[in-house]
DNA sequence: CACCAGGCAAGTA
DNA sequence: TACTTGCATGGT
């Protein structure tokens, strides 16, 4: 157990308390919000997610009868909207043929099995894959996002040259691994980000972390 | 006006 | 392998 992972979610816990991620209705919203959410503000995303609702898209068989122009009109908000719609039917091309449109199947597969198939989709890449198995499928796998590293930099609990691989590791061999742990963890890390590590404005002042650096 | 947000793929050298 | 660029909306 790593001492200073340890202390810093402690530290993080006390003073947000418990994030209870992913805010969604259903594991497949978790799905579609975590392609929507790739390089994108939270709140454009629940905009999208609003409208895929109101045209009753938000489902596997929704999404797969809709005609790509009618989900890319739905998810504008998000931006990306031509791209992410791609991804979008991407996903549902790879569920339906892989585990026939059930997202239970998919659950039963190794989750490392299901990672490397999750990668081999177009639009999917490790960071959407694994808040797909940790968040929508309670999977122990840690996720790791542009916050993530910004703080570990800033502690300097990694070196710049360090990929998605090496952050994922050394929380997945340093702290305990429950699928709560990583669950809470990563969602703390965002709510820290979110109010004190923007790109380049480091907000030090107040920053509950202040005395760790 | 500039900058940012819970990335990814494709192109280039 | 290691950069660079396109994708796009909405908030500050």
């Amino acid at each position: 157990m790593n001492k200073r992972l340890t202390r810093i979610y402690r530290k993080l816990y006390a003073v947000f308390g418990p994030q209870c991620w992913w805010p969604a209705d259903t594991p497949f919203e978790v799905m579609v919000g975590a392609i929507l959410t790739q390089n994108t503000n939270w709140g454009n995303v629940e905009k999208a997610v609003a409208n895929l609702k109101k045209e009753k898209l938000l489902s596997p068989r929704g999404l797969l009868r809709a005609p790509l122009s009618k989900i890319a009109r739905s998810i504008r908000p998000s931006g990306y909207y031509n791209i992410k719609a791609g991804r979008l039917k991407e996903f549902l091309g790879f569920l339906c043929k892989s585990y026939q449109g059930s997202i239970k199947k998919m659950a039963s597969q190794d989750h490392w099995q299901l990672r490397r198939q999750l990668l081999a989709v177009k639009g999917i890449g490790e960071e959407t894959a694994d808040s797909i198995l940790l968040y929508s499928l309670s999977k122990p796998v840690f996720v790791v996002d542009a916050y993530t590293r910004r703080i570990l930099l800033r502690h300097r609990l990694i070196k710049k040259e360090a990929g998605y691989q090496d952050i994922q590791n050394l929380f997945m061999e340093n702290i305990k691994n429950r699928v709560k742990l990583f669950n809470e963890y990563h969602a703390l890390l965002v709510r820290l980000g979110k109010e004190f590590c923007f790109k380049n404005n480091p907000r030090c002042r107040g920053c509950p972390l202040e005395d760790e650096r």
